[in-house]
RNA sequence: GGAGCUGUAGUGUAGUGGUCCAACAUGCCUGCCUGUCACGCAGGAGAUCGCGGGUUCGAGUCCCGUCAGCUCCGCCA
């Protein structure tokens, strides 16, 4: 029986066709004397209705949920009374004549259906069922789409698609590197690359001007619900090409993304937000900016009170920060929040509720009457609003993390927006190194190649976390979709960030040394920016974790559920490879 | 490495120390049913209560450990 037509494609203009239909058997209604069968493919459902006196009729008996099946019948209009309007088939239905079963199937250990709420331990361990769900179809269609937009728009702007190697070199800095062994060259290592940033970069060198990847990047660090061990990036490099036409071309790409998948208008351009200003506005570098709700600083005015939690954090160099929710918390909702506040290292959470007499706190009889004034003019808080503070002496690595938290944990509990907006931005003006305590050195914020703010240059030896970076960061609801950077394209400046970060010449050479002669071999500027690709379509279909939108992932342990990998391995192969387990 | 949540028929849940040889819904099986679309009706089968140990006269229930999934912190240039 050759298929004539997709189940999900049959529409009224199809009435009086005789078609041939593939697919699952999605729903079996048996009314005794008839049989309705509800088809699945790809394209969707449509009913199937078996009468007795049909050839079909005994197969449509005796088949059960999930077998694979082939119908010819025809398209008939269903009468008035007997439409579906929740089926986009559903003014239509197939008269069955003939039925071939073309596969049984096992019972399913879950539904098939898209509001299942199931344990994700069987979701992952028979993903292929999983995926049968039309909403996960969906999910990978729409990546497919969108991997399509992005190619069309990049290719039309002369970008060339080049795939770098997936076997390739360990370099230090960075996340930890899965390795995989060489036979040929035993005791050494390739690999998997982190993302193909020095490769790329190469590319520059070699003239190619502007060169994109959809490119798998590996990672071996803890997974979260926005970060898969192995994840796609959509890598991107150009030449000879300024911070502003650059990233006006790729808020042009991202435009045309969600206009067309969302038919969202975002603007243009995107606002921009300096990586400082995020921090003190919103407590993170990735700020949700579809709820306002700033965080302000009070130091000043908690300096002068009698409240030593706070006035110590102050002179500590410190700073007291707060919040005002436009919303009441009982005693026991108030220690919840302190709750999302404690794992940032905020020792506490310190509130008052804004009454029309004053303020209610537990705190109030530190502050003189005036100073309580002041403190509720700072936030412009009216009656029902409760102001929530963080005082710390580290106004950077705490305070504001953790009253950042709070703004997110509050925005998503009292409903601040909504799931079908979209407000993105630029994070810019990132420094470029940062202090690892645990290292004892200066690390790169983004990674070593970013390019320093040239006015910032001179300073690198003397006041490195003063250094701001050339790098961009894309935001959007609070998800860091992209991140990028001007290269550096002149080995002295590269060897000047080496040094700050305490790579030393010999280092350099012999780790990055073939990327230092390339540098001295002709590197014009360079600049580019890769997108979470997995993130960006999550985003796109409302999915919080990007599981969703990856077919096969992995669980937060890293295990293929459905696979059974990683697995133990045939002690011949690990001999090949010289390797011998502990 | 750390914290929290979850784990009971195929699936989703209820069960808060004793009528629990575990309940409800759905799915499954059998029978009936010619306009259903989460079809309906009647009957039936289906559970080492994640695993191990402990407390107790008695544990699905309390305690300790462990495994798995999820969320978060650390980590993620």
């Amino acid at each position: 029986m050759e298929r004539t037509h997709k189940c999900g494609q049959l529409r009224p203009e199809h009435i009086g066709q005789q078609v041939a239909l593939c697919g699952w058997v999605a729903r079996r209604r048996d009314l005794g004397g008839m049989i309705f069968l509800d088809l699945r493919d790809r394209w969707g459902t449509v009913q199937v209705v078996f009468y007795p006196d049909s050839p079909g009729y005994a197969a449509a008996d005796a088949v059960r949920s999930e077998y694979v099946v082939a119908v010819r019948g025809t398209v008939k209009a269903r009468e008035e009374g007997n439409v579906n309007p929740r089926l986009a088939t559903g003014a239509v239905e197939v008269a069955g004549a003939e039925m071939e079963v073309l596969n049984t199937a096992t019972l399913p250990p879950f539904y098939i259906t898209d509001d299942v709420r199931v344990d994700e331990n069987l979701r992952l361990r028979y993903r292929y069922l999983d995926l049968r769900r039309p909403v996960m179809q969906a999910n990978l269609m729409l990546r497919s789409r969108v991997a399509a937009i992005i190619r069309n728009f990049l290719l039309e702007r002369e970008f060339i698609e080049v795939e770098t190697p997936i076997l390739t070199r360990s370099t230090p800095e960075g996340a930890r590197d899965f390795l995989v062994p060489s036979r040929l060259s035993p005791g050494q290592f390739y690999a998997l690359p982190q993302s193909p940033q020095l490769l790329k970069q190469l590319l520059m060198v070699a003239g190619l001007e502007r060169y994109f990847q959809l490119a798998r990047c590996f990672r071996d660090e803890d997974l979260r619900s926005d970060r898969q061990p192995e994840f796609t990036q959509v890598d991107i490099e150009v030449s000879f090409m300024g911070a502003g036409e650059f990233l006006a071309m790729m808020e042009d790409m991202v435009r045309r993304i969600f206009a067309e998948v969302k038919g969202a208008a975002l603007p243009k351009p995107f606002p921009r937000l300096s990586w400082k200003a995020a921090m003190e506005k919103y407590g993170t570098d990735k700020p949700d900016l579809r709820f306002a709700m700033e965080i302000t600083d009070i130091s000043s005015l908690a300096a002068g009170s009698q409240f030593k939690v706070f006035a110590d954090a102050v002179a500590a160099g410190g700073s007291v920060q707060g919040l005002r929710a436009t919303a009441a918390f009982s005693r026991k909702e108030l220690d919840q929040l302190a709750q999302v506040v404690a794992p940032h290292g905020a020792k506490g959470l310190a509130w008052m509720a804004v009454e029309e007499e004053g303020v209610r706190s537990p705190i109030a009889k530190f502050f003189a009457p005036e100073q309580i004034d002041a403190i509720v003019q700072a936030f412009a808080a009216r009656p029902g609003d409760v102001l929530l503070f963080v005082a710390d002496a580290d106004t950077f690595g705490v305070a504001l993390p953790a009253l950042g938290a709070l703004r997110e944990h509050l925005g998503r509990r009292l409903g601040l927006y909504s799931e079908d907006q979209f407000c993105p931005c630029w994070v810019v003006d990132f420094p470029l190194l940062e202090f690892d305590q645990e290292e004892g050195r200066y690390v790169a914020a983004h990674h070593p190649f970013t390019a320093p703010v040239p006015e910032d240059v001179e300073r690198l030896a003397a006041d490195p976390a003063s250094v701001r970076a050339q790098a961009y960061d894309l935001v959007i609801n609070g998800w860091e979709v992209a991140g990028g950077s001007a290269r550096i394209h002149t080995g002295e400046v590269q060897q000047a960030v080496f040094q700050a970060i305490g790579i030393d010449a010999e280092t350099a050479r012999s780790q990055f040394g073939f990327f230092l002669e390339a540098l001295a071999a002709g590197a014009p500027p360079h600049r580019g920016i890769a997108f979470g690709f997995d993130r960006l379509v999550a985003l796109l279909a409302g999915e919080s974790s990007i599981r969703n939108v990856i077919a096969f992932p992995k669980t937060t342990s890293g295990a293929d559920l459905m696979t059974a990998a990683p697995s133990l391995v045939d002690p011949a192969q690990l001999k090949e490879l010289k390797i011998r387990p502990e």
